[in-house]
DNA sequence: GAAATGTGTAGTAAC
DNA sequence: TACACATTTC
């Protein structure tokens, strides 16, 4: 497809810096990739000096793959694509001895964090979970804004911003201590690093020569930073942005970054892209109808050529379970009409815990999909036990790893053990895992706990050894076999077929540890320490299911579909206090959540479906729901409501008997 | 020290 | 409802 002139003008300007404003669907990823494949092939530079930054990996690998199929591989060697904190960690791990860090940290995640701020904050802030919820985004908008704890305590004023600054401090020392950092570290140390030091800025200036930054909206303070600092004087580089779709505000994003690269970039290229080739006018109509409701920072507004398309369907179910089984049943119908992939269908949400619902049912119906992002499948017990066992292989000073899995699978060491070791680990300012060696601490106990503990700690040095010094990978096996995990998975599981299930969720994740490990035709082999913080970051490559995924249902958040684009898009949940969201609107932040609004509604290149239950089940009761006010806003005219008691069109519950006729049959073939 | 039973609370979103 | 966490019992 050819560019229109104002994206070809953006991607021929490359000698200065370039902001992109462009709407949703206004082809800014093509812009990207045209420019990448421009700067190769017509202004000499080589892949490795040019990096694009995104904000989520789903992105991430989205442009991976566009510019895959667009360029030779060989020319794209080297290319760098990845989000922000990948590449906070690889300037991190490229400087680690300028740093002064030791070789293999941890990295924290929210749940690490809040762990840890947990045991440090006990004398003063107690069981309050309010209150250390409250410290941790506040000590993560201070690393945001470049504010490190020395200058949060000079500059608190309550006695609050005082204790908090103080914990900060506190908080920041523990990490030290543990080897240990936290997500907004990958941001800050290396701008930090730029900011103070000449030569590794100019060293990293000389390594990425041209930046391009997707999603620049979301960009926070230190992030805007670190783009400076690496674009240097020379100022070459392309910002895409959109005003309407920052949706990270809460993760410290400055939207307000856009207007001030014109202040610092005088001779910025200011360039607009308001026609947009994804959605259908109606689509299009209804989004812009909704944003027109948020105050603007930059005038713009989207046309399309695209017909005007069928109206957008607002559809009321009983509850939560209809809601699904009435998607379900859509999406079966409509498949079987027209002769779609199920890959054409993306389900939208507000918050991951909605997906459940969906996957079950879609998994009664026999219908593939993938649900994208979440936590699930990090957040069960069984991978977060591996996952801590592979960090503490890696860096024995993890506290946190050590005291997840010291006694899991139980080993005989038990509270009464790990006080006296905690003790202990004070008293000398080391790890537990050091201090387990301290013939102090093995002369205060006895029994089995002793020859446990020693037992374990003593493999683990050997195994450890074993990573850095011969074969990560038979190490991982090693410890795979060494803890029996299966056993004690059948042994706790309530039923042999839940171990089951637990078990196929830990064979995955060493499979992608050993994939990592060895790496492919397009990925170097990594260390185990790098295969940690990646799935910590959870960037890791997806394979095997490339073929799949264009015939399979697609569920995710909302934040999570920016950028990316459906034929067929469900948003579902469309209720008060859901979205918007019960929490932005007790705190009175409408606007974000029309926003997202905005980004889901705009996901859709041909039909919109939102759908609302009447009641809804929430902690065991139900309650009566509001449809959004999102859909009241709405042009009315662009709608086509189907309130309950409406019957499903004989169309559709035909084709869903015969597709279901047919799955029983597929079925009974096997 | 481990298993069984009781109690309280409810993760917005993503790296 | 469902899960983590605290308490009790073995």
């Amino acid at each position: 497809m050819r560019l229109n002139p104002e994206q070809d003008s953006a991607v021929k300007y490359v000698n200065g810096p370039c902001l992109v404003l462009a709407g949703a669907g206004s082809g800014k990823t093509r812009v990207i990739i045209n420019k990448i494949t421009h700067l190769i092939e017509q202004h000499g530079y080589s892949a490795k000096h040019i990096a694009a930054v995104t904000f989520t990996n789903k992105a991430a690998k989205e442009m991976r793959e566009r510019i895959a199929s667009s360029m030779d591989k060989s020319k794209i060697k080297g290319l760098r694509i990845s989000t922000f904190h990948t590449l906070g960690l690889d300037v991190i791990k490229k400087e680690i001895k300028t740093l002064g860090f030791k070789q293999n940290f941890s990295l924290f995640d929210d749940q690490d964090c809040f762990s840890l701020l947990k045991e440090l904050t006990e004398p003063e802030l107690k069981e309050d979970k309010e209150s250390i919820y409250q410290l941790i985004n506040r000590i993560s908008s201070w690393k945001n804004d470049l504010i490190l704890p020395k200058q949060a305590m000079a500059e608190a004023t309550d006695s609050e911003n005082a204790l908090y600054s103080e914990l900060y401090m506190r908080y920041q020392n523990q990490l030290r201590a543990y080897n240990a950092l936290d997500f907004d570290d990958l941001i800050l140390i290396p701008t930090l690093l730029f900011k103070n030091n000449d030569e590794v800025r100019a060293r990293w200036q000389d390594k990425i020569r041209y930046l391009l930054v997707d999603e620049y909206q979301d960009t926070n303070t230190s992030q805007y930073e670190l783009v400076k600092s690496l674009v240097g004087k020379r100022a070459h580089f392309t910002v895409v942005g959109d005003d309407d779709q920052s949706i990270y505000s809460w993760r410290g994003a400055r939207p307000q970054n856009l207007v001030l690269l014109s202040k610092d970039f005088p001779n910025l290229n200011l360039i607009k892209l308001e026609q947009n080739y994804r959605s259908v006018g109606c689509v299009l109509h209804a989004a812009n109808v909704l944003i027109d409701k948020n105050p603007h920072v930059f005038d713009k507004k989207l046309k399309t050529n695209m017909e005007y398309g069928e109206p957008i369907r607002i559809i009321q179910t009983k509850n939560e379970d209809n809601e699904a089984e009435r998607v379900i049943a859509e999406i079966i119908g409509h498949r079987f009409t027209n002769k779609t992939n199920y890959g054409d269908y993306a389900i939208l949400y507000r918050g991951n815990h909605q997906a459940r619902i969906f996957e079950k049912m879609l998994t009664s119906n026999r219908i593939p999909y993938k649900i994208s992002g979440g936590t699930s499948f990090f957040s069960r017990a069984e991978i977060k036990d591996i996952m801590a066992y592979l960090r503490l292989l890696v860096n024995q000073d993890d506290d946190n790893a050590f005291l997840r899995i010291i006694n899991t699978p139980r080993r005989q060491i038990g509270p009464a053990t790990l006080e006296k070791l905690g003790l202990l680990s004070n008293d000398r300012h080391c790890s537990l895992f050091e201090a387990a060696f301290d013939n102090a601490f093995l002369g205060m106990i006895n029994g089995p706990s002793k020859s446990a503990i020693q037992y374990f700690t003593r493999w683990f040095v050997e195994l450890s050894d074993q990573v850095l010094r011969s074969d990560p990978k038979e190490a991982v096996k090693d410890l795979m076999k060494g803890i029996h995990y299966e056993d004690w998975l059948f042994e706790t599981s309530s039923s042999p077929k839940a171990a089951e299930m637990r078990m196929k969720n830990v064979s995955e994740l060493y499979s992608w540890v050993t994939q990592m490990l060895d790496g492919d035709d397009e990925h170097e082999p990594l260390t185990l320490a790098e295969v940690v913080s990646k799935l910590t970051l959870r960037d890791m490559m997806e394979r095997n299911e490339e073929e799949e995924a264009n015939n399979q249902v697609q569920l995710m958040t909302m934040h999570a579909s920016k950028g990316l684009e459906y034929p067929y898009v469900f948003m579902v949940g469309m209720e008060e206090g859901l979205l918007p969201h019960q929490s932005s609107i007790d705190e009175d932040n409408i606007e974000e959540e029309r926003r997202l609004a905005y980004v889901g509604i705009t996901r859709a290149q041909q039909r919109l479906f939102l759908t609302y239950a009447k009641e809804r089940r929430q902690y065991g009761e139900t309650i009566m729901t509001e449809p959004s006010r999102f859909i009241e806003e709405l042009d009315q005219k662009d709608l086509r409501w189907e309130k309950l008691g409406q019957v499903v069109p004989e169309a559709v519950r035909k084709e869903k008997n015969k597709a279901n006729i047919a799955n029983l049959r597929a079925l009974l073939k096997k």
